[in-house]
DNA sequence: CGTTCGATGCACT
DNA sequence: GTGCATCGAACGT
């Protein structure tokens, strides 16, 4: 089997240099990790958003270039972290660039690598959250795998921080509404694996596309 | 099962 | 001062 030789392949900068709903999709099944000091994490990305353009009123770039939306701005293949709601750090994928602001939210991860450390990471105090919900959501996925703002602007095509190729089966997708926005939730730019227990929302099951009718197999 | 609501810090107007 | 690309606990049915 030509795969069995087969190595992890750190995705190039032209994997995100293409049309944002094109990579929306192309990261699912692919695997964000971070190399740290504590350690490797990793996670296959299960579910991802599109925010696309000053035209988008949810994008960041809606208001056009200011300091804090300024990577989106830059050229593609580069991670966009900003903190929100006071607590929470969220990570994107620059696509396209270039005058072209857009990226690509990951929402979710199935935990492959470094369960221990996102365990420890995301129990601070408290329980450990069981494997499924290790990386189940935006916030909960940087916190399991030590993204803060010290990694904004970081390239994702190396390491320590990048989104690389296991090659694992390319997984089925839906697309539906975005989620946790109060405008452009007209846009159906959030694309998921239908059923898997990673993916954000309420319980696993609930995402299956005929629980959600707006659902399709393509984004519109 | 469902919905509401507080925590908490910063970019932006 | 306002409003978040969230999360989880606390409630109501």
């Amino acid at each position: 089997m030509a795969g069995s030789s087969r190595r992890p392949r750190v995705l190039p900068r032209t994997f995100y240099d293409r049309d944002t709903l094109t990579v929306t999709a192309g990261l699912i099944g692919k695997v964000l990790v971070h190399r740290t000091p504590q350690g490797v994490a990793a996670g296959a990305i299960v579910e991802t958003e599109a925010y696309i353009g000053e035209s988008d009123p949810a994008c960041h770039a809606a208001p056009g270039p200011t300091r804090r939306n300024e990577p989106l701005y830059g050229p593609p293949g580069v991670a966009y972290v900003y903190f929100n709601y006071g607590m929470h750090h969220l990570v994107n994928a620059v696509t396209e660039g270039r005058g072209h602001p857009a990226a690509v939210l990951i929402r979710a991860l199935e935990p492959l690598e470094g369960l221990d450390l996102m365990g420890r990471r995301r129990a601070a105090g408290g329980a450990v959250p069981r494997t499924a919900a290790l990386c189940r959501g935006p916030g909960n996925l940087t916190k399991a795998l030590g993204i803060s703002l010290s990694q904004n602007r970081l390239r994702l095509t190396a390491p320590p921080l990048s989104i690389e190729d296991w090659g694992l089966p390319a997984p089925g997708v839906v697309w539906g509404p975005r989620v946790g926005i109060r405008v452009g939730t007209d846009r159906p730019w959030r694309c998921w694996v239908p059923g898997h227990p990673c993916v954000s929302g309420r319980r696993g099951y609930t995402n299956l596309s005929h629980h959600t009718n707006e659902a399709r197999l393509g984004p519109g």
